[in-house]
RNA sequence: GGGGAGAUACUCAAGCGGCCAACGAGGACAGACUGUAAAUCUGUUGGUUUUUACCUUCGCAGGUUCGAAUCCUGCUCUCCCCA
């Protein structure tokens, strides 16, 4: 008997839409459901980490859920959600991404626990052979054409244009969900609130190829407060790859949610239960200031994404940015741990000689080194108290010496808060 | 095809012969406060320069003038109205 699905993400305001009668098929018995994942790029961005969220909860209430990364719907390009036509990426980058996706993917899921196990499925396996007559006598005749017309998707682009390649997206997403139903016994697709269109496509096709019943829910799109994009930072998007967004400012994006917003990340990110998220946020009300809610937040996710190694840098790298740390504590840390807390800080290198007479401090953020576009800059920021070294602020007249570096070899200048910069001496 | 309006820094938007590196707003960055927050206050936001000064910028190319973002000519692009 499986748990309730539908009730646990409500509670976590994870419904945006549901097709009616899909509460009461899943409460019946175990089922299986499917989300697809674009691979438009060689790593999921944060938003995906809802899908994924919501797979984990199907599989959580005792339901099997499939991931599907979409080798051959990558290939014709989802017009939902886009002003412009898109375009294609090659056979070997989808291929790649498809590999990177899916590895991504399987960390969250699991693949063996019995008959509910995860799975992972390529919609280009049963594309690929199938040939465009196939296509359109099998599946293009069950739907038509006005149906296919009343889409968002479709509808939204009829004055800028589309071509027919996205126009038939619906379709071959549609018969994914179809070929899912037929071959997985998958009864209901899932996945953000841009997919309903597609993905009632697939329920359509299904009732009206097998005549089963099929259903649908989609989740909300992830807002924030402030009204700018969950997701994004000036960097751009938030990765799960660390190679693309390093632990620590992966970590440093949970961390700096606001109030608001981490109330509602909390409930749609973590797996915690109700009471322990209420009372969390009970808590939090009563010290804000102590932020535990974005710190449990924080520490949730970027351990469920990275592992726990790279989640203790993350909250060490933290401390030292943030702390009030000194030069001291600089000092102490080893040359390997030094480099993984200030991973992907820019660092310039410069020759030892340089240093030896002392490097002034407008050479040192702009001539020398190019972390900041001008002298003038330079010389701005320093006036206004926003320059250190090893964490002491610095004046214009400030001079770098060999005293100054750490382990012999680097220097760390902070511009404000949170920018910093590495000076390596060869 | 005919007529009209416009193009200014990251964005919006003033300026309409010298006082213009160009009002103002937003954004961004920094400082104070704080919770690595919000709100608030302050400063900065073309380059070289300690200041002064100079250089490069107001769609593109020319021209008039001692002097142009501002006037003239041509070009490119955008929007609107009429056919």
């Amino acid at each position: 008997m499986p748990k309730n699905f539908i009730k646990e993400l409500e509670w976590r305001g994870m419904i945006h839409d549901i097709m009616p009668g899909t509460e009461e098929a899943l409460m019946k018995e175990m089922a299986a459901g499917y989300i697809g994942f674009d691979p438009t790029a060689d790593s999921l961005h944060i938003g995906s980490l809802v899908q994924i969220m919501t797979l984990v909860h199907f599989q959580k209430a005792g339901h099997k859920p499939i991931a599907l990364v979409g080798g051959a719907t990558g290939m014709v390009g989802d017009p939902s959600g886009k002003s412009q036509e898109r375009n294609l990426l090659d056979e070997e980058t989808l291929q790649h991404n498809v590999e990177c996706v899916r590895k991504q993917l399987e960390r969250f899921l699991d693949f063996d626990c019995g008959e509910n196990s995860a799975e992972m499925v390529n919609n280009y396996d049963w594309f690929k052979d199938m040939s465009f007559l196939e296509f359109i006598r099998d599946v293009g005749k069950h739907i038509s054409i006005n149906y296919m017309l009343a889409k968002d998707s479709v509808k939204s682009r009829m004055e800028t244009g589309m071509s027919f390649t996205e126009f038939s997206y619906q379709l071959v997403q549609g018969y994914d969900f179809y070929y899912l139903n037929k071959h997985k016994n998958c009864i209901v697709q899932l996945g953000g609130s841009d997919q309903w269109g597609n993905i009632v496509t697939g329920t359509e096709l299904i009732r009206r190829k097998s005549g089963n019943e099929a259903y649908a829910v989609t989740t909300p799109l992830i807002k924030k407060a402030d009204g700018t994009k969950f997701g994004k930072t000036e960097g751009g998007n938030v990765w799960l790859d660390s190679k693309r967004t390093s632990p620590y400012k992966f970590y440093q994006y949970w961390l700096n949610s606001s109030d608001e917003d981490a109330e509602n990340y909390i409930k749609i990110f973590t797996l915690k239960s109700k009471e322990e998220i209420e009372n969390l946020i009970k808590e939090h009300r009563e010290a804000p200031h102590l932020r535990i809610l974005q710190k449990t937040l924080a520490e949730d996710v970027t351990n469920r994404v990275h592992g726990k190694k790279q989640l203790q840098t993350a909250i060490a790298a933290s401390k030292i940015l943030f702390g009030k740390s000194t030069e001291e504590d600089l000092k102490s840390l080893s040359e390997e741990d030094f480099f993984a807390v200030f991973e992907g800080v820019p660092k310039a290198t410069i020759s030892r000689d340089e240093i030896q007479n002392g490097l002034g401090m407008i050479d040192a953020l702009s001539a020398k080194t190019g972390f900041l576009k001008s002298n003038g800059e330079a010389r701005r920021e320093l006036k206004g108290n926003a320059i250190s070294v090893n964490k002491t602020k610095v004046k214009e007249d400030f001079v770098i010496t060999p005293e100054h570096l750490i382990n012999d070899k680097y220097i760390l200048i902070g511009k404000g808060k949170k920018n910093n910069y590495i000076l390596i001496v060869e």
